[in-house]
DNA sequence: CTTACTATCCAATGAGATGA
DNA sequence: TCATCTCATTGGATAGTAAG
């Protein structure tokens, strides 16, 4: 039982228990470098194991090179429509090429024309673009997208964007075990233990707002839930369906795996071992939420027991190979 | 072969347009 | 005014792919 001092609108300083708190969060378009990033950890206290990998030239130039796609822009005329599809061609360990299609929809004339005008090349780490038609062929928008391409290819070499930033805070909100409130994700409980984690949290996205590339800001807020009859039952529920989903995903998956071992494909140690620190990481959660809840979650835990038993069948067969 | 990462799809949501 | 739709955005899940 966690006893809080909570102040009343009435001034007066109450003793409350908490169960948790109720966290949602969104998180924008990002612009963040490496070392911005890095700040931002120390800023919030939040450790620097968190930190994604360094960002790969060649996951910038795909970036990078996918902004220059364009769809149905209306061409001058009436009835046509210029679609710009970026596609790659090759990749090898020292070079990735892509090209520039233009695809022009002619709904007047029901016409298709499909046409290569670039070859964008990453040699090493250098950025080269080859124009394959006459240069007088293209239209403006065309030209502009070449154009930026450059500076594009820098800025994402250099930048982290919103998805990597919402990457590492449910990387972090994971360890929280963090039960989804609402069918789809967005608003989230997370036990009182984990009260410092959630405002390491609230600090890192509040810096993290700072580098949002657009008017809207990245914000993440959370409130006490008292700790009543009517919040257990809420806890406890979206509980139960949260492991009967993850254990019926994980079913399903181990499932499709040992039909597949029953076809002869290998099914290795580590495949195995994987299912079964899911499993286990589940029942850890179970056993951290009946703690706290004081209930018997057993709708949840007979669901999670069938996905365990069938983790032991794909030991057998591993045994068996 | 495993791991990391991107692209892509899907569902939920909300704003705005449209029409009865 | 209200119901219905379309569109864009967001988060989640997953398949495919290349690097190590």
């Amino acid at each position: 039982m966690v006893i809080e001092k909570l102040m009343g609108i009435d001034g007066q300083v109450y003793d409350i228990s908490l169960l948790g708190r109720l966290l949602w969060f969104t998180i924008t378009e990002t612009r963040i470098t490496r070392e911005e990033l890095e700040g931002v950890f120390e800023r919030a206290g939040i450790d620097q194991k968190w930190l994604p990998f360094p960002i790969s030239h060649r996951d910038a130039f795909r970036r990078a090179t996918k902004t220059m796609e364009l769809n149905r822009e209306e061409l001058a005329g009436g009835g046509r429509y210029l679609n710009l599809l970026v596609r790659e061609v090759k990749c090898s360990p020292d070079q990735v090429v892509r090209q520039l299609v233009r695809e022009i929809v002619d709904s007047k004339n029901v016409r298709l024309e499909y046409k290569p005008i670039f070859s964008l090349e990453l040699n090493g780490e250098s950025l080269e673009v080859k124009e394959l038609v006459d240069l007088i062929e293209l239209s403006r928008l065309e030209h502009e997208m070449v154009q930026r391409l450059a500076r594009r290819y820098e800025a994402d070499k250099m930048n982290y964007n919103g998805r990597h930033v919402r990457e590492i805070v449910q990387r972090i909100l994971h360890g929280c075990n963090p039960v989804s409130v609402r069918p789809s994700g967005g608003v989230y409980f997370v036990p009182q233990k984990h009260a410092e984690t959630v405002d390491g949290l609230q600090r890192m996205v509040k810096e993290l707002s700072g580098y949002s590339a657009t008017s809207w800001k990245s914000s993440m807020h959370s409130m006490p839930v008292v700790d009543t009859e009517e919040q257990r039952a809420m806890v406890h529920e979206s509980l139960e369906d949260q492991v009967k989903a993850a254990s019926k995903a994980l079913i399903d998956e181990m499932a499709g795996l040992i039909h597949q071992a029953e076809q002869g494909k290998k099914v290795t140690g580590t495949t195995i071992d994987n299912y079964l620190g899911r499993v286990q990481e589940l029942k850890a959660m179970i056993a951290e939420y009946q703690e706290m809840l004081e209930v018997e979650v057993i709708g949840a835990a007979a669901n999670l027991e069938l996905a365990r038993k069938q983790a032991m069948k794909l030991l057998d067969l591993e045994a068996v190979a």
